[in-house]
DNA sequence: GGCATGTGTCAGCTTTTCTTGACCGGTGTC
DNA sequence: GACACCGGTCAAGAAAAGCTGACACATGCC
C-alpha cells in the first residue's frame, strides 16, 4: 500500500519534466557538450559562453529530469570540482507514445512539489 | 547550391519548436485526444475542458511545430468547422541525436522570425 | 426577433522562465 | 597579504508563456 512510488514515475509527469528540460537552446548545447565529454562547471561555462549562475540553473533542470548527473570530485591540487556527464537516456515521441503518457498525467497545468 | 532550404530545416531549430510544443500538459492531452480521433475545435474544447481561446492558442503552437494539422470543412447544416488531426511524427531523443541537432542551432536563446 | 451552434481575435492580467550582477565560502600559489 | 582557481546562492529585473473574459463574425432553428 505504498501510495507514492519511490521512483520518478517514468510516465506523463516525467515526460513533461524531460520535455521542459530540453526545451531551451542553452540546455540542448549543454547536453551536446556533455555527450562528447564529461566536464566540470567552470570549464563548461567557458566553452559554452554561459555565465556560472545561469549554467548552474540549467544543470539543475537537466539533472532534475535525469538527463545528466553531477559528481563532486577533488582535483590533484585539492580543488573541489563538480563533474557532469550525460545519462544514457532514450525517449520516443510519437502520437501513440504521447497518448499513452497523457493518461498518467496528474497535473492540470499547475505546479507541484518535486518532493 | 541551395543555401537556404525551403523547408523548416528539420534540425536544431525545428526540434526546439517541437519540444516547446509538447512541453505542456494541455497540449499533451490535445495530441492524445487527436491521436484517437480527429475532432473540431469546440467539441475538443468540451472534451478536454479547455476554453476556446486557450485551446486555439495551443492548437496554433502544435500546428506551427507540424504535430497537428487543421482543415476547414462544412458540416451538413452549413456550419464551418475546423477539424484537427495528428501528423504521423516520430522523434528520437538521445544524447547523440541532441548533440547532432545542437550543431544546427541558430538561436542563442533569443527570438527569431518564423518567416 | 430570439436562441442555439460553429468560427476567430483582442487586450490585459498572472505566472513561469530566463538572465544578470552581486555576494559568500573554499583551496592553492606568488 | 595579494591573486588565481574551484564551488554555490541570492535578489531583482526582463522576457516569454499561459490564461481569461470579452467581443466579433457566420449559420440554422423556433
Amino acid at each position: 500500500m505504498n501510495e507514492n512510488p519511490p521512483e520518478p514515475t517514468r510516465t506523463g509527469d516525467h515526460l513533461l519534466k524531460v520535455l521542459g528540460a530540453l526545451n531551451n537552446p542553452h540546455r540542448l548545447r549543454i547536453v551536446a557538450a556533455l555527450a562528447k565529454e564529461r566536464n566540470y562547471v567552470s570549464q563548461l561555462a567557458r566553452e559554452t559562453g554561459i555565465s556560472r549562475p545561469l549554467l548552474h540553473m540549467h544543470l539543475q533542470r537537466l539533472e532534475a529530469a535525469g538527463l545528466v548527473s553531477g559528481t563532486l570530485e577533488l582535483s590533484a591540487d585539492g580543488k573541489a570540482m563538480r563533474f557532469y556527464e550525460v545519462a544514457p537516456f532514450l525517449y520516443q515521441l510519437t502520437p501513440d507514445s504521447i497518448a499513452q503518457a497523457a493518461e498518467t498525467l496528474t497535473r492540470t497545468g499547475q505546479k507541484e512539489e518535486t518532493r
